[in-house]
DNA sequence: CCGCAATTTGAAACCGTTTTGGCTATCTGA
DNA sequence: TCAGATAGCCAAAACGGTTTCAAATTGCGG
């Protein structure tokens, strides 16, 4: 059933039932009924590929994935993200288009979903410091929201992001303000811009109390469990271990926690933990009372917002960036407590 | 640019123009080379929407994600899935289309997904019981393939699974034939098809061996690592404690993992975990060496494998069903051992 | 009752490709 | 040499909608 058959059915033409159905003021309201009434009963919905071309909008929304040998982008908080916007997708009936790509190929790809018109705008995951995706996305003229910031960029641009610096400022306050005076710093990849803010956070809130940073209790990596199981029990067995461990992920959180219980030490007592915590659907921290203290911040809710800025960003063409940043809240958990005395 | 100024350039008709760049044998070669050469020039990709009304094909396919209150998708093995289909669909030139729609709207969306044309087939995840969607696509006429069975679904199907019942009836035997007796299972919800063969592997390795089955050591809930860590106490805690547990996911072998070891006792020593890996990019069982003993088989690759035959599906409409069932290893770790003396 | 504006409808162009159905040379074989 | 086949190209229709522009009808004030 398309529009020309509907149409002569109802004894009108394709330009009125086009009309009457996508709701344009100059229909008699009796027509606009029996337009509707029609579509309905002959469940008739319009061709999206028709209504594509067109009308020159994609209707479509594209998230590109970087495959690589290492550093995938495909982890928990990826998902996450992705069904927050995509609820957002649905909702204004659009699809979300995810383009898995070797990352050499992450350029190109962008210049052919503009030029092969597959989408209306793109949102960027993971920036990197100078990340040269804004640059290029700018130059093609495609819009696009980041999730995250790209420190260095000189453009201005839209982006939402977490208050990374003050979230883990604030954690390393709180543990600073329990007693403790090593914090260990689990973070993750520094090439990440959430990474550099993070620890600039908690390298800040060290420096504020006159504590010096020491490198030997900081390490960056992936955010694995094995990653933060093999950091901690590094760091608790060496010459003056930490009695603190400020973690950027739930995961990474998990292995400290392994570590500290295999040398016979209490989480919350002995040692304390505090994470990141991105509110995962299914890697809840905790049910009623949380497990870990934390940094809390929905990923989803990130993929939702994120998604509703990118549609009225290509709903207003040429109209200003706007940039979000959502700040965590510092849950308290079973996880921390006072600095055991020496 | 497009074709038809592509052409005007050229001195051709769009006609030929188009017939040169999708390879028509009835154009001359020395003018095909003339079309390369000036598409690459100019760098002319032709537009999506025009090739989707024109060809009728939609060059996309979905995946429909339920949000529901409880039992969501969007899981770390879901992720991983999907990365592995979008890179066959990425080289295919096919668009990957994810649908996150609330669980109620799940049968309408494919209805809409069909009727407008927007995919050309899809990916059925996470089959029930009796999955009523087998039926729907059946009707509708939606090309597609099911990520694990759907038992109980009278008609042919493509489908692509894992032998569940028989990786776990390994794993049962495995562990018997160290000796363990008490062998306590921390399953998936037994809607789910899988977590249904998986309980049947086991239950008949049991059987075969004459032990009975025990409900108080057997739990079926969301692979969560509190929901693990919580089975495990209470089991561990009860006059007849297991001396060995299966697990369906390495996140509630890692909850089980810290139960034993806030006991006091040793995983692979005093009580041994084999668990299910999916072989996730984010979460690996160890690195050189696996920690968890585990029965192997990669989602991603079977995210590989689904989409090529759904592109093979797309490509021969009335081509009998495909299906395919891989094997999982049994990966020896170091979560395993002899029983232990009693 | 007339003229003008407002309302309501429709014909046709358009979006950018593919594809059908010619058309014109050139080639082949008898 | 000529008919028929073949190679190479093109004009126009088609895909299924939206949108422009014009026409027909109705309503209203004088």
């Amino acid at each position: 059933m398309n529009l020309k058959e509907l149409a002569s059915k109802l004894g009108l033409s394709p330009t009125t039932v086009s009309r009457a159905l996508n709701g344009y003021p100059e229909v008699n309201e009796s027509t606009r009924e029996r337009v509707m009434a029609a579509a309905k009963r002959h469940n008739y919905r319009p061709n999206t590929r028709a209504i594509r071309l067109a009308t020159g909008r994609a209707l479509a929304v594209g998230h590109v994935i970087p495959v690589a040998t290492r550093h995938e982008i495909v982890n928990p908080v990826f998902a996450d993200f992705i069904a927050g916007a995509g609820e957002v997708y649905s909702r204004n009936d659009y699809d979300m288009i995810l383009s898995v790509v070797p990352d050499d190929q992450e350029e190109d790809t962008y210049r052919a979903l503009k030029s092969k018109g597959n989408v209306d705008g793109v949102i960027v995951h993971a920036p990197r410091m100078n990340d040269p995706r804004i640059a290029l996305l700018h130059a093609i003229g495609l819009p696009f929201v980041v999730h995250g910031r790209a420190t260095g960029s000189g453009l201005p641009y839209s982006w939402l992001d977490v208050n990374n610096r003050r979230a883990f400022h604030r954690a390393t306050e709180f543990l600073l303000d329990l007693g403790h005076r090593r914090i260990a710093l689990i973070n993750g990849l520094e090439f990440m811009d959430f990474a550099i803010r993070r620890r600039a956070g908690y390298a800040e809130a060290l420096t504020q109390r006159g504590l010096p940073l020491d490198p030997a209790i900081m390490t960056s990596d992936e955010m694995t469990e094995v990653s933060g199981y093999r950091a901690a029990r590094r760091m608790l067995a060496a010459p003056a271990p930490p009695t603190a461990f400020l973690c950027a992920s739930m995961i990474s959180g998990m292995g400290v926690r392994r570590a500290i219980q295999e040398l016979g030490l209490t989480m919350g007592r002995d040692v304390s933990v505090i994470i990141h915590d991105d509110d995962l659907s299914y890697l809840k921290n905790g049910e009623d009372l949380p497990i870990f203290t934390a940094t809390r911040s929905s990923v989803r809710e990130a993929g939702r917002q994120s998604a509703d800025m990118l549609l009225t960003l290509i709903g207003n063409p040429g109209g200003v960036p706007e940039q979000r940043l959502l700040e965590a809240e510092l849950i308290i958990g079973q996880s921390t407590g006072p600095a055991p005395r020496t």
